[in-house]
DNA sequence: GGCGATGCGGATGAGCCATCCAGTTAGACT
DNA sequence: AGTCTAACTGGATGGCTCATCCGCATCGCC
């Protein structure tokens, strides 16, 4: 009930668009499902089909990234160190938003075109409320901060590194802002360089 | 000779134009030229006439708060005190980006269509720069930051502010992740509740 | 009041998006 | 194998937004 089983045809086609559609996220591309059609050398009704709107094609391509974050959080929840567990969770987080493009949009979309992409960011955003409640309450992480705030600041972290500099070096910059965000921009008063602490 | 004096109607039209813009942004619609012209009861030519694009108009929208914000920098660089000087600015800049709904735009984008707007982005940009290395000398921020850090870190507050939320919430939210950011999400470990250490 | 420069305005064409339906095809059933 | 039909395909098409261009109106100086 989940999917009548697509004919052979229609399977491969879909796949040839998913395909070409991650080319296009990779290289920076905004998608244009006629510009797709084009390329894969569909018509534009096929395309619109499969993918009634460039949201629905952009969550497809962007769902096995999002299925093996939550695979990863999901990991994190067996970590024994509360403040570990969420900061390695936070860094795959932001990783993943800088490497595929097409996270950040979906990620920031207040609506979703597909159910499963829905779902998928549910889970992702209840591990990381009970990483976050784990690390607050080991005292690890101020308690002004909401599982609610997680998601924004994220988007927040990975949006910066985006915004300016070159995409090489956008890896680099994500991890250093988020390091930042962690620590503070401020040098923490109680000890001097924290060192290996 | 940076204006020649521009026709009374000429002016006028100018001044409705820039005005409608004002509302437009400020209820969170997307200036569209000729949408605008519409509005305004104009010839789209009109319009495009005084702005070549939508970017050259929703810059000279943000101008006034770009200046008011330099002029409040200068201020902060009388400040004897580098952190709280810092800290100042910053909390004004990221006020500024989420009251006013034309900043983030033109603060985020690499190029500007208006010199004047470049020259702005500039003096703040040094303004930053300067409290940023006075900070760093006193030993208030972490040494690894540097100056071209702190527009995209800027931005990223920003962002983080607006992605969700009601508006009205925005300026609260947008003040908590500053404090978040300059403090840490972690607690320091050095001082205030030791608790469960 | 006349004249040249300047500004005005909307008709226009280029480009994108999404729909719709006539034609085709895969594969189930006999 | 042959037939039937539900599903898939493809592109022609209309609605929409954007930006240009140029004949016409208006301003303000003499």
């Amino acid at each position: 009930m989940t999917t009548a089983p697509l004919r052979k045809d229609a399977a491969r086609n879909w796949e040839r668009i998913v395909s070409t559609a991650r080319d296009l996220v990779d290289e920076g591309t905004p998608l244009q499902l006629n510009d797709i059609a084009r390329r894969v050398h569909l018509g534009v009704g096929t395309v619109y089909r499969h993918f009634p709107t460039a949201e629905a094609l952009l969550e497809t391509v962007a769902a096995p990234t999002l299925e093996a974050l939550a695979a990863q959080g999901e990991q994190a929840l067996a970590d024994d160190d509360p403040g570990r567990a969420l900061a390695g969770f936070l860094r795959r987080t932001i990783e993943a938003q800088v490497t595929d493009a097409s996270l950040a949009p979906v990620s920031a979309a207040a609506t979703d075109a597909l159910p499963r992409t829905t779902e998928l960011k549910r889970t992702l955003s209840s591990v990381g409320t009970e990483l976050l409640a784990r690390a607050r309450d080991a005292g690890v992480v101020r308690a002004d901060l909401t599982s609610a705030d997680l998601v924004p600041l994220m988007c927040g972290v990975a949006y910066a590194a985006n915004v300016h500099g070159a995409p090489e070096t956008r890896l680099e910059t994500a991890r250093r802002y988020l390091t930042a965000l962690l620590e503070g921009l401020y040098v923490s008063r109680g000890h001097g360089d924290p060192g290996p602490a």
